[in-house]
DNA sequence: CCCAAAAATGCAAACGTTTGCATAAAAAGA
DNA sequence: TCTTTTTATGCAAACGTTTGCATTTTTGGG
């Protein structure tokens, strides 16, 4: 039946002895173009069933009206999150979005750097693997000029648009919260050190320790790839002699969900005997029995923020100089259940002061 | 400094003396092209930093490599869990995934298709907003033989292609399991009936109690939105005054979260008083206390079949004439505790046999 | 009513590929 | 060596837009 339907704008030129090119710029609502010939060509777009060709006008124009979005995965919490955000955002302003993830795979991570190369997007928002630690497979962006932020997993170099978590105050606002609660022998599992987050986080967490003489022990903190699998691994060997220690920073939720169940199969209390913080504030921390306190990334923020630098970055023209920006989000520490003080433990001594 | 700094397959062709059209079909690994040649063109590709242009690439051959996706939101666990598997699916087989979310929005809904359309997807998928009974802004792909597949929420018609879960029997399997346990006024908390999944679920929960001789109560059944705010006043009215249900029968695992917790808060016993069930067995279901009785959809199997469908469809010529079939993905009642026969009630008499 | 300025439209080249068809080169058959 | 077949390569026209510049039409001031 329907063949050669594709009407294209030169239908409607013919069809209304107009050129192309007014037809183009009149659904383009260029100012140059009378309004009764807009209507006119309209119209009849709307008559032909003309649909425009994203790629020839791509092609073209040299401009996609897409958006690369790259993201470890997107079915979990925080990613998942910032990536309604960020879309919902960039549709307001007529982008698409190419959501895209890289399964934690540095390989896939840089075939789809190719890919989102090739189609052409107008700019990319990366969140990295976790092994990520060469980036310049999208050195091509930057390079050719597409604006480029990172968020979350960003590099540590300074030359790029950044926006991210305040990971060295979330490590040492939940270490200094436990040592508040009454903890002194505080285990901290953490992800990969690959991962600069968890460099900054391992760093908020020594420093709490140190500004309350307690001192670091290298064997109280793990580094591993924060799925449950790994979390049990890690339980395993925490419990596997005493003393037990007193209080657990995951650092992520699953993590801490994961431990808080192996506690209730060994019999140790949360929070009385085990205290435990998780981090992301991911549903499942406040529905769970005890509740997890974890903290909160304000994910939907850091997704505006993102969408905000990705559109600003767009509209400058090329020859501007970027600016390379960090932006960091604030956390805030959620205080629930896993982390209550107990009524036998005193107040403990605060020894020094916050100090900010 | 990178100015006019693109390559492309002509300055590869100067670059050796060749013609573009051996450039071209070099790069594309075609058979008529030596071994020789092919290496030398890749070799130069490489040395020159030449990246394909999709877009040109596009509009020449009419095939963007690019499938559309469409769900009502990626955040929520059931679409995020597919949309995963279709993504890494499609990926494997050389295809981007456009991922977008309607927020349930019926407007949102039409205006994507349109874009996805000028972005000239070589495939559709899509779950549709809880809104959406008129499908014609989808006939432009079935008009022009673009693969078209629809998932989890699908038109009632049967000139499409359909993969779906099981609801009709997933409403028998829950109601039945609720008067096995011994409940004999159950409330069902249904999405909305403009959305045909819920019409299924409301029929099998229909069909189990006419199974059970338990007489059927309009009042007994509400249709909204599953939000937690919606079940906050659904409680209020449920909860307004006795006799309160011995079940509930919740078309989603937030709404029985919400019951859950509600019920907490007034004193009725889970599942003492009350049984809940829920629906899409969200991670949370299973970790809240008590635990809550939902029912799987395996939607990495959903996922799957979706893939496959699409490129099924995309391989096969286009003159061949679309058949229609529908998947059904079965489903699997997980029982928890929120649906416990509790000690102190009799087993309930099983009036009839199940039959199938 | 004329002319300059402003507004509206048209021309044609480009964007970077793919691809049907023609041709050239190499291999094979006699 | 000369055809014939097979294998490689080249030519040139698309694909559907956008856009700089030229041209035409309209407007308005005098």
């Amino acid at each position: 039946m329907s063949k050669r339907t594709e009407k294209t704008i030169v239908d409607i030129a013919e069809e209304l002895n107009l050129s192309v090119s007014t037809v183009s710029r009149a659904l383009n609502d260029h100012p140059n173009i009378s309004t009764r010939t807009k209507e006119k060509v309209k119209k009849m777009a709307r008559k032909l069933g003309y649909r425009p060709n994203a790629m020839a006008a791509g092609l073209r124009s040299n401009r996609s009206r897409t958006i690369g979005l790259m993201v470890p995965r997107i079915s979990m919490f925080f990613p998942a999150t910032i990536s309604t955000v960020i879309q919902n955002k960039l549709q307001e302003h007529g982008y698409n979005l190419l959501i895209c993830q890289s399964n934690d795979s540095l390989e896939q991570e840089i075939a789809l750097a190719n890919t989102l190369y090739s189609a052409r997007v107008d700019a990319l928002a990366v969140s990295t693997t976790l092994y990520t630690t060469d980036f310049s497979h999208f050195d091509i962006f930057r390079d050719n000029n597409i604006p480029l932020v990172f968020f979350d997993r960003v590099p540590g170099t300074h030359d790029v648009k950044v926006v991210k978590g305040d990971d060295y105050r979330g490590g040492l606002a939940v270490t200094e919260h436990l040592i508040e609660k009454g903890c002194t022998d505080i285990v901290h599992i953490s992800g990969p050190l690959s991962c600069n987050l968890y460099v900054e986080r391992v760093a908020g967490y020594k420093k709490a320790l140190q500004r309350h003489k307690i001192p670091f022990k290298k064997s109280r903190v793990f580094y591993q790839e924060l799925t449950k699998e790994n979390a049990l691994q890690a339980c395993a060997r925490i419990f596997a002699q005493k003393p037990y220690p007193d209080g657990i920073f995951a650092a992520n939720d699953t993590t801490a969900i994961t431990i808080l169940e192996y506690c209730r199969k060994i019999n140790v209390r949360v929070p009385e005997d085990l205290k435990i913080v998780g981090y992301s504030n991911d549903p499942r921390a406040e529905i769970i029995r005890p509740s997890i306190t974890s903290v909160d990334q304000f994910p939907a923020l850091m997704g505006e923020k993102v969408a905000a630098a990705l559109l600003e970055l767009i509209q400058q023209p090329k020859s501007t100089p970027q600016q390379f920006s960090q932006e960091i989000i604030p956390i805030q520490l959620i205080e629930r259940e896993s982390s209550a003080a107990d009524a036998k433990s005193r107040t403990p001594a605060k020894k020094k002061q916050k100090q900010g």
